[in-house]
This record gives C-alpha cells, structure tokens and sequence, in this order.
DNA sequence: TTCGTGGTCAACCAATCAGTTGAGAAAGGG
DNA sequence: CCCTTTCTCAACTGATTGGTTGACCACGAA
C-alpha cells in the first residue's frame, strides 16, 4: 500500500525540518564523510549528531556502512524525487485551478446582469 | 537547539511533515474552504484543525482572511519554490558527484594517513 | 437585544524530540 | 594481549507537539 510511502514521506520532510540536518544533507553532496567529519563544525556533541544521522538514514536519505572503525555516512539522493513529486503534483493542481478560477471569473462578470449571481457550489449544473 | 528563530524552511518542512496537514493542503488545491469544511471529514476536532492551520499559515502555505464568520482558508503555492529550489539544488550537486564516482573512490582509497578537509560552508539556511 | 453559527484562545495532558552523560562495542595498532 | 579510535546504545531531562475540553469572541439573523 501507498501507506509505507506516505510515511516515508512524512519521515523525509520532517528530517528536513531541522537545519542541521539540512546542512548534514548539503555537505555530504560533497562527498561522503565520517561521522566525526560531520560532527566537527557544530558545538554538539558527537551523539547528538550521531542522531541526527539516524533520521537521515531512517528517512532513507542517507546510508551507513562500515569501514574499521568509522561509518562512512553516503548520501542517497533519489529520495529527493519522492517529496519533489509531491510537491510538483500539488503546485500544478494549484496553479491548474488558478486559470480555471480565473476563466470562471471572466464567466460570472459576463453573466451577472442576466443569470442569479453568485452561487460556486454545485457547478455542474 | 538552534538559537535562532525558526526559519521558514524549516517551517515549510515541518509543516509539510504530518500527514493530516498534508491532506489538508492537497485538498485547497481544489479551492478555497472554511475551517469547518476542512475539519469534517478528519476525526478529531474543529480546534485541532485550526491549530493545523495554524501551523501552515506560520508556514506561509496558506493565509485566513475574514468574511462574515467564516474564515476562508487559502493556499499560497508559492512557498513550495522556496522547498523546490532547496531541494533541486542540492540534488543536482549530488548528481554531480554521481558523475565524478571513480575519482572520488580512488581519494577515499588513498586516505590513509591524510585528514581530508570536510569544511564545507554549505551552510544556505 | 438575544440567539445560533463559526472559529479562536487558554489550559492541560501524553507522547515525541533534541540534547546531555556514561558505558561499551568494533576494529586496528602497539 | 592491551590500548586507542570511532561510533552506537541506554537512560535521563527539558522543550515541543498534537490532541483534548471549556470559555469566549465576532458576526448575522430574529
């Protein structure tokens, strides 16, 4: 079901919610990193970000894999597609009824001398 | 956490992480709504939906204006640009590094006694 | 004015979250 | 073997979140 999804989806955006895991996401575009190496630049501790990175991964934005003793932590940029796809389908529909709402506008002031003013529900008819 | 005020980002984010608010937005694409009819198919109550609403207005998604008793809910859909560019910049950064995959691997290989420098300012929130 | 409708505000509660410290696991070097 | 490095896990704390109920405000109708 679609339910996994919407969860995972729900899991990416609020990743995304916190700027530290923003600026996480943006400097592993650079390239992978240790977990120290990210931990580094922010005045928390090292668990702290060790946290942060379990969100990332949970949300499926980052993996975790093994190498002695560090964990490389690898970014995973498809998962970028699921929220853009959201987004984009919403922000068409929006735009979509904006020309509609505008061409019924257009309708309505052509017809108000003639036919009962204003009732939008029930269009169909 | 963070000692400053929230950004819109993050509030963007955030607000798009629950799913009920969600829903709620993908709903004002079809049109503008009452808080009432907003809150009527959902099984929780009229002032948690406002508080819903409340929470995206904060967002910027969606302002309430006044009219009558009423207040129409309308959805403002040019804060998802705000997320898209976020998003489509870093991706495209990301797919970047996709195409410099085998330097990048021989570096990691040739990282024995090296620091390499993680510094990156990437830091646009 | 009084009444009913539509919605917000305030106080409260349980659950989750972001941070802390302390302990310890995993791997490599001496 | 022990020791160090790197990192995760566990337990705790304070702040935030999502929900509730009750009070109340704004407006239109009677």
């Amino acid at each position: 079901m679609s339910d996994q999804r919407t969860d995972q989806l729900s899991r990416v955006f609020a990743a995304l919610s916190d700027p530290t895991r923003r600026d996480l996401v943006a400097r592993l575009t650079e390239g992978d990193a240790t977990v120290g190496d990210l931990a580094a630049p922010y005045d928390v501790s090292l668990q702290a970000v060790s946290k942060h990175l379990k969100v990332l991964e949970d949300a499926g934005l980052v993996t975790r894999t093994r190498e002695a003793q560090r964990r490389p932590v690898h970014l995973e940029a498809e998962v970028f597609d699921l929220m853009t796809k959201w987004i984009e389908r919403y922000r068409q529909q929006a735009e979509e009824r904006f020309s509609r709402l505008d061409a019924l506008l257009n309708e309505m002031n052509d017809r108000t001398d003639q036919t009962r003013p204003q009732t939008q529900e029930g269009t169909a008819s």
